[in-house]
Formats: structure tokens, C-alpha cells, sequence
DNA sequence: GTCAATTACGTTCTCCGTAAGGATG
DNA sequence: CATCCTTACGGAGAACGTAATTGAC
């Protein structure tokens, strides 16, 4: 039991019905003439009736050949529009790619390189979630996300990861505090003074954490969610924080100020995460094509632009 | 630049997404493993895009694979759909027929033929025009009849005409009418008679006019359209009439005889009429193949049941 | 070491084109 | 006799199956 019917057979079907002439329709269909009668009769065979009434003159539809032609016609337009769509989405004139990010590469790296796809490419949909670390995975594990732009967290086992760049901290305090006037910060300068910390949830915390283990820091007990806030508290005289550079542009204030980390370990690296298994999409694979290739050199370069004054606006 | 796309292609794709399974779907497919995979793969070729990700562990579909399952589940749908349709048709289980016929044989020997036809292909939807001759050509003509069973009129020559059977003339006249006690009536015998003609338009009159070429029939003026008036006139005493067998149903009443002529040649044929050059639908030439079998046999054998004068019902 | 997909290769078979055949006007 | 669809036949290429290869667990 083998019903197999070939796109080539409904269009030299169709070519024929029109021309209603063996000749022109097979030659229209670049081939030759006999070729194109047996085609005709294998065609007729699958569906089971004539399709044709032909004598040596005359070529005539057969009253199941008409209604065959509007079978065909619909046939023929369905999978031209099936393939012309899917043809779009290879050619990347149709798709979506979703991205989580940190907030901190959400607003600050990620946007010119969206903004670039998207002239390349003004019919795929982006996507962007702004996400801690670990929702960013979760995204990615919901399949909600194709691409995840994030911190070292939790369970990165079941993912592919590629680093894409180190984002160094910065000391961030007032412009009258203590340190204010260094040029390069060392983690033990950091002793005595009162830190400001973000939720437990970030990655920022976790890397802070890691990084200041052994080092007697005062906890000014002050755990706030959002960075702007951090800067807030800053402002009053309430403590100083350690921020990834990425950041820093929260932290633009004339009366802060944003000095480097003296040791160059004192990062936190930025990593490009994909599911393990499943391949990306077309549109997915250019996306991360060009994150890899921008941001790869944004960060790394970060230290070539210090940034250590934050001028008034 | 040929897009050609095959069912089983097609099938082999859906089988290989449900198994995710090279071995397993291939052996439902029944064709070996290795030439499934070359087929995936010309398969991923003609779309433009990979739609499985496999490794010698897992097969599972990338992101346009996904799109692709969607338009192939369609497509095979369509196309099965639109193949069970058109078998429908061959299997007459659907279909249409449209006859066209005399209004006495739509009366008399249609019927039970239709009947007939009915019973054996539930399915199809028969058609019956009742119309004389020339309209029935005229419906045959215009599509909108596949079959006209009617007597030889106007313009044979453009249809395909095969002659099913003779319908012999009647006399029919009143019971007290000086020749009403004959057995059979020669064309001669008529010579004096009041004649009740039917309108010009009906093949009954024409044949009659040509078998009474010669004959000195009285005139009676009366032209009327339908045989009933004919067979009232006919018990008011007005005239007589010359009517074929197939007709003599109207005149079964108690004051009324009708009587065959002898003359073999006095007869009006019936032709089953069909166009030239267009084939019969399935359908039609199957209502066709059993008028043929049926009234072939119905009316050569009408001579045998002589129906000499009419029972009182 | 085993399972599973890909690749290699020889065979088979389908499909095509050339050419002859036959029907029609 | 010219046109045009069908059939015959031989060759080219596609598809298939067996078997070897590669890769993952």
C-alpha cells in the first residue's frame, strides 16, 4: 500500500489541464514529451481514475480530472506557501529568538547588539528578559529562552557555557569617603568599611561573597534589590558596595565615585549559556553568532575606558 | 530550480519525529535505516534547514523542525483528504448524474432504473430533467445532463447517440369509434380520421407527421401540449390520436382503446444520447452501463404484452 | 563493548529521452 | 500527410540494501 505522489506530478498535472495539449504542457515542464505522458498515467494510476480524455486532437478533462484540478490547484498552493514560509525562516526573514539577561547586560551591552540584528534581520522577533542569574537558567530550561547571557550560578552542568568576557568590580563609595581618593582598590582596603549588599538571589552577592571571604568587611546589614537603590544609600553616606563595571552606569552621580579593583581575579565572568542538547534555531544561531562577536571584545576592552570619575552627567 | 517534494519524504519525516528514532522509524516506513537517513537528509536539503539534531545517542527536532512537523502534519492531511475525496468519487460513494429524459420514460421506464441505481451507489446524487427532446439535447448541450434518453430530434449529429429500443405507435380512440374493434391499424386505415395532434415541439409529433406523409388524415385543429388533454379530447369524442407505447399510461381509461399498429417500421425510436467527446463521469457511465441493460430489454419486449385495450384500470 | 547514525559501495530499479507506432482529421 | 499521443527500448541516475565506519555512553 503505497500512495506517493510527487510535487512534479500535480504541477505537470496542473500544466497540462491548462495547455490541455501533451506537447507544450511537457515542455513547460522541461521534459520530454513522452516522459510527461507516462507521468500523466502513473498520476492517474495513484489517484485511481481517468484524468484525461485525449484522443490524438483533443485533450479534455474528464468530469473526476475537474475535480482532481481543484484538489491540485489547492494542493500545490498549500505546500508552495508551506515551503515559501519555512523558506523564511531559513532565510531569516521570519523567525524569534528569546534572550535572558542580566539586568545589567539587559540595559547596557545587549541593546546596540540587538539593535544591529534587527537592521540585519527586521523580520525576526527578539525577545529579551531581563532576569537574575538563576531565572535567566530557569528561562532557558522553559525553553523560554534560547540564549541566556548570565553569571556562573547554580547547576550550569546541564548547559553549554562559553565565557564570554570578565566583567571586573569596581569599588563604588562617596566622593568624601575614605578610599575616594585611590586609584586602584585592593580587597584588604576594603577592611573596616561598612558594605552595602544586594538580595542573596543575585549573582553580583554571590560573587561578592566568594571574593571577600577572610577579609573583615562591617555588614551594614542593608539588603536591597536593585542597584539604583544601592546608589541611593551610597549617596547617604550609608556604606560603599562592590559592583561589577557593567553596572557602574547606575552609579553616575556626581558625588560617587567608581574606583577599579586592583587585582585582576576580582571579576565576574559574563558567560553566553545554551541549552545542552537542542540545536538553536537559524535566527538563535546568528544571534549568538553576534553577541560572541561584540561582546567578546566590549568587556575585555571595558578596562581600556576606566571610567574611574564619573564626570556630572 | 526544482522544489520537489515526495509523500513519503513527507511520511518518513513525521515517523522519524514521532519515533525520534532512525532504526525504529525507518522499519515503519519499511525501507532499511540507511536509506532513510540519506532520505532525511535530502528531505533537510529541499526544506534548507537541519530539522533533526542527532548524535549516535539522541535525535531530536531543532527549532525548524518544529515549524516543519506543523506544515508536514498539514500537508499529509490535506493531501490524504483530498485523495479519500477523490477515491470517494472512483468508488462511487460520491458523486452526481443528471439525466435528462422524455417525460415518459422520466414516468414509466426511468424509475425503476434510478431505483435500481439508487440501492447499488447510495452515494450519489442522480438528477433526472424531464423535458422534451430538444431541451433534453439542449440540457446535454448546456453540461447540465450527462445523459439524455429521448427520440431522434434535431441536430444528432454533434452527440454520441446509440439507439436503446423502438417504441411502437398506438391508435388510440374511443371505444365506439368505427375502428376501435380492429386488432391492428395500418397507416391507411387512418385516411378520414380527426387527428389530435400534440405541439410542434414534441418528437412524438414529428415522427407522427412523417408517418403520415400521404395519408389524408383529417385535421382536427387541436394542438395541445399535454397527453392528458390529448386522451380528454380523445373521451369527448373530438378526433383520435397516434401515440407511442411508452405513453399509453395516460390513456388507461375505461372508454378508451388503444391498438397497435402493424406495420413493424411504425415506431418512434428511443436513443440513449450522450456529448462526443467528454467522457462520463464514473457515476454516469455506471447509470449508463444499466439504462443500457435495463431498457434495452424493457421496450423490444414491450411488443410481447400486447395491451391491446385498456382494463378498466 | 554495544548501540545507533553515517558513509561506502554494489546492485536494482525507476525515470527519462530517442525513436517507432498508431490514430485522427 | 501532418499532427500528436502512446508504446518500445536502451541508458543514466537515483534509490535501496549490505556492510563497514564513526561516535557516544
Amino acid at each position: 500500500m503505497k500512495l506517493n505522489i510527487s510535487t512534479r506530478s500535480l504541477h505537470a498535472f496542473l500544466a497540462l489541464q491548462e495547455c490541455k495539449h501533451f506537447t507544450h504542457a511537457a515542455e513547460r515542464c522541461c521534459m520530454s514529451q513522452s516522459a510527461f505522458s507516462v507521468m500523466i498515467q502513473k498520476l492517474e494510476q495513484a489517484v485511481g481514475a481517468k484524468l484525461f480524455e485525449r484522443d490524438t486532437r483533443n485533450v479534455t478533462l474528464t468530469a473526476e480530472g475537474e475535480l482532481f484540478a481543484d484538489v491540485a490547484r489547492n494542493l500545490v498552493g498549500d505546500i508552495e506557501a508551506a515551503f515559501a514560509d519555512m523558506s523564511d525562516y531559513v532565510a531569516r526573514r521570519r523567525g524569534r529568538v528569546a534572550i535572558a539577561a542580566l539586568p545589567s547586560l539587559a540595559a547596557h551591552g545587549l541593546p546596540a547588539v540587538i539593535a544591529e540584528y534587527k537592521q540585519a534581520y527586521p523580520g525576526i522577533t527578539v525577545q529579551l528578559f531581563d532576569a537574575l542569574s538563576d531565572q535567566c537558567l530557569a528561562l532557558l530550561r522553559q525553553g523560554k529562552a534560547d540564549i541566556a547571557l548570565t553569571a556562573p550560578g547554580a547547576s550550569l552542568g546541564e548547559f553549554d557555557t562559553k565565557t564570554l568576557c570578565s566583567d571586573p568590580f569596581y569599588l563604588v563609595c562617596r566622593q568624601d569617603h575614605a578610599l575616594a581618593g585611590k586609584k586602584r582598590i585592593r580587597l584588604a582596603d576594603l577592611s573596616g568599611c561598612e558594605l552595602i549588599h544586594l538580595a542573596r538571589s543575585t549573582s553580583v552577592r554571590q560573587h561578592v561573597e566568594l571574593l571577600l571571604r577572610g577579609i573583615a568587611v562591617k555588614n551594614s546589614g542593608l539588603e536591597v534589590e536593585h542597584l539604583a537603590t544601592v546608589a541611593g544609600l551610597i549617596e547617604a553616606g550609608l556604606g560603599v558596595s562592590l559592583v561589577p563595571e557593567l553596572t557602574l552606569f547606575q552609579f553616575r552621580k556626581m558625588n560617587l565615585v567608581s574606583i577599579p579593583m586592583e587585582a585582576l581575579d576580582v571579576v565576574r565572568p559574563i558567560l553566553i549559556v545554551k541549552k545542552k542538547e537542542r540545536a538553536l534555531s537559524i535566527a538563535a544561531q546568528g544571534m549568538s553568532e553576534l553577541i560572541e562577536k561584540r561582546l567578546l571584545k566590549i568587556a575585555p576592552a571595558s578596562s581600556s575606558r576606566p571610567l574611574r570619575r564619573n564626570p556630572a552627567r
